[in-house]
RNA sequence: CGCGGGGUGGAGCAGUUCGGUAGCUCGCCGGGCUCAUAACCCGGAGGUCGUAGGUUCAAAUCCUGCCCCCGCAA
């Protein structure tokens, strides 16, 4: 039983301030304001906000922790909260604070290194996790471990299945450092980055290889999503897989035997679902039933 | 009042500019062909064209109000 301060903000981060909150005093929440969410700009609480509320904890909202007057605490933990801690307060804890980042460390250092690691054809992830210093996950590791992708997942399905695969490791380390019994080593190599995806970078282009185009459209999905264009209109690209089956052109979309295919640079992706601009997510078979003519995508 | 697309038989669309009671690709039901089929042929059912009202001899099509869905931007 230690005094813990909790900050995360997304799904991702429910699992761990779960299992922390379950062994340990959690002392104070921190997560993300309230945001605006859709068309409707509802204000919408985060996951963290909402799970720690369910579990009775004292949640503190705040997009920024400058300035704000925070509780004695033995550690603080970090999850995809979504916001830096100022350098006046990372010795504040005992311990410090420490952070659970999908990477292997120094590799893909930011906000979305599961997306970045997918989009680059990456065969593994894994997750480190580490003393938060002033520099951008920078700081001495204290547990590392290597994971996977499934060669199918898209980058929710991977986080979502990342988290729940590391809630042990989380506690597990935690409870090393506090024991003091865990100590960490200064991460070694090259950092690499992994920014977030800017909504351009959802733009398929149908001239790269049609492996690179699947990676691509896997890192996307769910947010922000991949995307072509039909003529002016934006069709979202919800669900597709590689095929073996022969098609026409880069971009060029057909129809064979009830499946929807589009030729790539090299290869060949068929098209599960769509959500063109305007209209709900919809079966390919059903959007191309309404296509006249020869269909070019861009 | 941030910009924009859309609501037509079970699905996806066309038709709305120049009003004259509905079409395409599928699905479904029945029959046929076939060793067989998701293939092919024949036949059939199923639509208050989001909703309320207006104009008109006549409205899916023109006018007005309202409801719902969605994309972009934040």
């Amino acid at each position: 039983m230690a005094s813990i301060i909790f900050a995360g903000s997304p799904q991702v981060a429910v699992p761990y301030l779960r299992a922390l909150a379950a062994e340990h005093t959690i002392v104070a929440v921190i997560t993300r304001e309230d945001s605006p969410v859709g068309r409707k700009r509802e204000l919408t609480p985060t996951a963290i906000a909402v799970e720690a509320t369910a579990l009775g904890l004292p949640v503190l909202k705040a997009n920024s922790l400058r300035g704000i007057d925070l509780p004695d605490s033995e550690l603080g933990v970090v999850v995809a909260y979504g916001g830096l801690v100022p350098d006046a307060m990372l010795d504040q804890p005992t311990y410090g604070w420490i952070n659970a980042h999908f990477s292997m460390l120094p590799a893909l250092r930011g906000a979305a290194p599961v997306q970045r690691g997918l989009w680059n054809g990456d065969e593994a992830t894994g997750i480190s996790i580490f003393l938060l210093v002033s520099e951008l996950d920078a700081g001495p590791v204290f547990h590392q471990r290597q994971l996977f992708f499934e060669p199918t997942e898209t980058a929710s399905e991977a986080l979502a299945r990342i988290s729940q695969l590391t809630v042990d490791d989380l506690v597990e380390t935690v409870d090393g450092i506090l024991a003091g019994e865990l100590v960490s080593r200064d991460q070694e190599g090259l950092a690499t980055f992994a920014p977030k995806f800017t909504r351009d970078e959802g733009h398929i282009n149908w001239l790269l290889p049609a492996r690179t185009v699947y990676n691509r459209i896997r890192a996307l999905t769910t947010e922000p999503g991949a995307f072509t264009m039909l003529g002016d209109q934006r069709i979202g690209i919800v669900e597709a897989r590689l095929s073996y089956a022969d098609s026409g052109h880069a971009g060029v979309a057909s129809v064979k035997d009830g499946h929807v295919y589009i030729g790539t640079g090299d290869g060949t992706i068929e098209l599960l679902s769509v959500k063109p601009a305007g209209k709900n997510t919809m079966l390919a078979i059903d959007w191309a039933r309404g296509l006249r003519g020869e269909t070019v995508l861009g």
